[in-house]
DNA sequence: AAAATAATAGTAATTGTTATTATTTTATTA
DNA sequence: TAATAAAATAATAACAATTACTATTATTTT
């Protein structure tokens, strides 16, 4: 018997935080969001609740080396940039190279599923800052 | 007046230790591996001689969404294949995609500078065990 | 409305990693 | 070679991100 989904503002709340930002914020960074909104709402919940989106694929987790996870909205493929020196993640405009996970097929024995790229650099705000 | 570098034994056998696999370890398969030949060797100096490594370029420091950072004795630029199933980490044996980072410079404002790819799926030892 | 079940807040525990410190090694100088 | 200086160590504590636990509350079903 599986268990069945239950409504909760929280979670509803948690959507539509990320649902609002493009900034892929850390579990940290929603709870200080939702917090506006319920005061008592507890991290645990947060976590609990993205966790558990992501897993529905509702939501993308990203890991993206800065030792916090992070989480997107926009759960169609595409690509990160990581900026070295502000730690902002921000989506790259580039349509997912299909031919990569092809060729990787080509000469990998294994079942290649998909496929994550990051970019590190310096971000634009902070290439001005200089 | 810049910190010089001290010889080490435990430091040379971590870099033994990497230099004799392909397997991407962690910290702590490292620590296991070292205290066959240093039993007293304590876990934060492999922690900090794999940092120091990495800072100095001599290793390169892997985070693939496991939770914990893995090191890879080759530090040429190559990509990353990671087993949904047991979790292992592989080589893949892939020229890095030099127009990837052409592509993503071209539709990014800021300094792209690297990237890096891990590919997910099922290996082989796992496809087999199915 | 009552019963059943899932979700929550609050808190404790866990995990991977880094910092601290007194002692030991390694390198340099006398 | 002995004395000194500097870096590395082992052991331990501290830390940050995340997960687990539990009594209570909210949602759904009967």
């Amino acid at each position: 018997m599986m268990k069945t989904l239950k409504y909760s503002r929280q979670r509803e709340s948690i959507k539509d935080c990320l649902a609002g930002r493009t900034d892929h914020p850390t579990a940290d960074m929603v709870y200080t969001c939702i917090r506006r909104q319920f005061p008592q709402i507890s991290l645990g919940t947060v976590y609990r609740n993205l966790n558990l989106l992501s897993e529905l694929g509702e939501i993308q987790k990203l890991t993206c080396g800065d030792g916090k996870d992070r989480f997107d909205w926009n759960t169609s493929p595409h690509y990160h940039f990581v900026c070295r020196n502000c730690g902002a993640v921000l989506d790259v405009a580039l349509e997912p190279f299909g031919e990569l996970l092809i060729k990787a097929q080509e000469v990998f024995e294994g079942q290649v599923e998909s496929h994550t790229v990051f970019f590190y650099g310096c971000c634009q705000k902070c290439m001005n800052l200089t």
